[in-house]
DNA sequence: GTAATCCATGCAAACGATTGCATCGCTTAT
DNA sequence: ATAAGCGATGCAATCGTTTGCATGGATTAC
């Protein structure tokens, strides 16, 4: 507000020149119709009177806003802030700007956010929140906004979509465990409407198979939740019927301490008794009691690379659909431990 | 992209009224102007036809862009993910969109999102990012665009700011660390020139002062940085002098758990040999070994509470600059305990 | 020396909304 | 019955850019 601001115009009349030309001089692609020498005029007067462009005006014009909305389920989720971070960085460099919003899972606040971010004509769309098979996704197919799905993927085989490489993650867990000698092992999973949690089931699956285990259905349980709660009553349910489970594999870092508490109020040894790996690599995983074995997917990647496909499709580089697997890593620490 | 957008003319010949009209009618404030048949008709060849208000054309009219910025140290520190939250939810009610941008603390980057922010022209600015007596903020006022600063403040008298009562924070830990009998407490503080460092080694002070405690300048060390590595050095000079330091209070969570590093390589039991208090109840402080006492500020309302004095500030509503300070409540969990 | 060519710049029409002012048809008061 | 007043709507300018087209001066070609 305040400060009347600089326009076009002004600097034209003080350059003497006409504001089409010094929109041009302006214009990086446009630059080289004019003299060197005007447009060097135009430089130092645009720098000596602080001229700064509307941007509204621009998109309005050009119909381009140069902003990107991105959606996530949580902010506050520690899984998801270094994406943003990764796209913010991989975005601003080419000029444009990030919305951010929380859905909280909440179909409604999804749909309004999304409205929310039509009205603002973003040229783009990260979507973190899809579950599988979402009908949404359809709906900004057919709207027509270039979008990519990060972290979670509908599974909808137009689209692209950048996710953890959550199968071979699985994979690394059971032969870990293997290797320590674990053969009855257990899996507690996460919502399987989430890709992510469907994946990492399936990751789990392969893994078994691939060391010869055999997997007992009663040693699966599925919560409806990525949380303690949830994974501590699965737990629970799993150590009451006296079976000799060694090891559990859980859908994530946050369930695996709900897995803890109810290890905790048996006095069973995490790490010595039973071995507990997660999944995320959330931040102090390292720091828990024990530390968490654990995969870690480096989510500033899942961020960068997603935010550079949406580039693409934004400038209309034909892209396939397809979707980006990040490699992830096995953190071993203390929570998983030889049998005895 | 793609779908022709509907215009606010074209609603307007299918009513077979004038633009302006319906312009009219979908203004609350103008509605009233129009016939009550008129606006109906409007409203429902409005939703029809799915017609959405283009937000540049309004926004270089009215010179409101109901969107506001967002500056953030780091996204990825746990502390300033609920702060997002709040500002966010207290904002999107009211219309406004936010941009986030972290700064990772580099000046230049700070400097660059400020300019990206204002050639967007936001309505607003919420600075989590301040130093004391940042310079940056004279420009800010000098520009005038509205802003508040939040979690740190520059201390300059001119500007809103909310953030923790650090001070009380601090009454409260060396109270309790007192009421367990501890006399020799040390302070590992946080950066000088935060004002959430400086403000928590004034808690320290005033909760020493009103205990009756002696503060023995030898044992309180001050670091450049909130890290754990930071923290560890000092603890390990702490703990190398034979003092007979019982508890120690740590500028954040974080350097608490670098000082739970130096006493498990000196094998001293935390909670038992030694308390350790810190300050932020950062998500899943519980979940350290020992679980972390510490001081616990609700940050979603450091949120939601600046974003509101940022509304009455954009709404040229006069508010007297004062800060507001959020009271924080004490965790006590098992790393303190009665002293030996 | 004239015509054809070309480059640099100006002109003006958009983009899609908002809003002060003019207009026009009624009601109401005298 | 006429003037004044008012409520509802249309008109047109405007916000600050971008960009196709027109223009005009200089260069080149013949």
């Amino acid at each position: 507000m305040a400060k009347s601001r600089v326009t076009l115009k002004d600097v034209a009349v003080k350059v003497g020149v006409h504001s089409s030309t010094v929109s041009r001089v302006l214009n990086p692609v446009t630059r080289k119709m004019v003299t060197k020498e005007i447009a060097n005029k135009v430089f130092s007067t645009v720098a000596d009177m602080g001229y700064k462009p509307n941007a509204f005006a621009q998109s309005l014009k050009t119909n381009r806003s140069y902003t990107v909305g991105v959606m996530v389920p949580d902010l506050t989720n520690p899984a998801f802030a270094p994406i943003i971070n990764g796209i913010d960085n991989m975005l601003e460099t080419h000029g444009y700007s990030v919305m951010v919003a929380s859905t909280y899972n909440l179909a409604e606040k999804q749909q309004s956010t999304l409205n929310k971010f039509r009205e603002r004509h973003v040229d783009g769309l990260i979507i973190a929140t899809t579950t599988r098979g979402e009908k949404l996704i359809e709906d900004c197919i057919l709207e027509g906004t270039p979008f990519v799905e990060a972290v979670r993927a509908s599974g909808n085989p137009d689209v692209c979509s950048v996710i953890s490489d959550e199968i071979t993650g699985g994979i690394m867990v059971i032969s870990h465990l293997a290797q320590l000698g674990h053969k009855t092992i257990a899996y507690i999973a996460g919502p399987q409407f989430l890709s992510t949690g469907f994946n990492r089931y399936q990751g789990f699956l392969q893994g078994m198979k691939e060391n010869g285990l055999i997997i007992d259905q009663n040693l699966v349980i599925s919560c409806d939740a990525f949380s303690e709660e949830e994974a501590r009553n699965a737990a629970s349910k799993l150590l009451a019927n006296k079976s000799k489970v060694t090891a559990i594999y859980v859908g994530n870092d946050i369930m695996a301490l709900g897995v803890y508490d109810e290890l905790e109020a048996r006095a069973i040894k995490c790490g010595k008794d039973i071995s507990v790996v997660g999944f995320d690599d959330m931040p102090f995983a390292n720091k828990f009691n024990p530390p968490l074995t654990t995969i870690h997917t480096p989510m500033i990647n899942v961020g960068t690379e997603a935010a550079r496909i949406l580039l693409d499709k934004i400038n209309e580089i034909d892209i396939p659909a397809r979707t980006i697997k990040i490699k992830p890593e096995l953190i071993v620490r203390s929570s998983s431990g030889p049998i005895k």
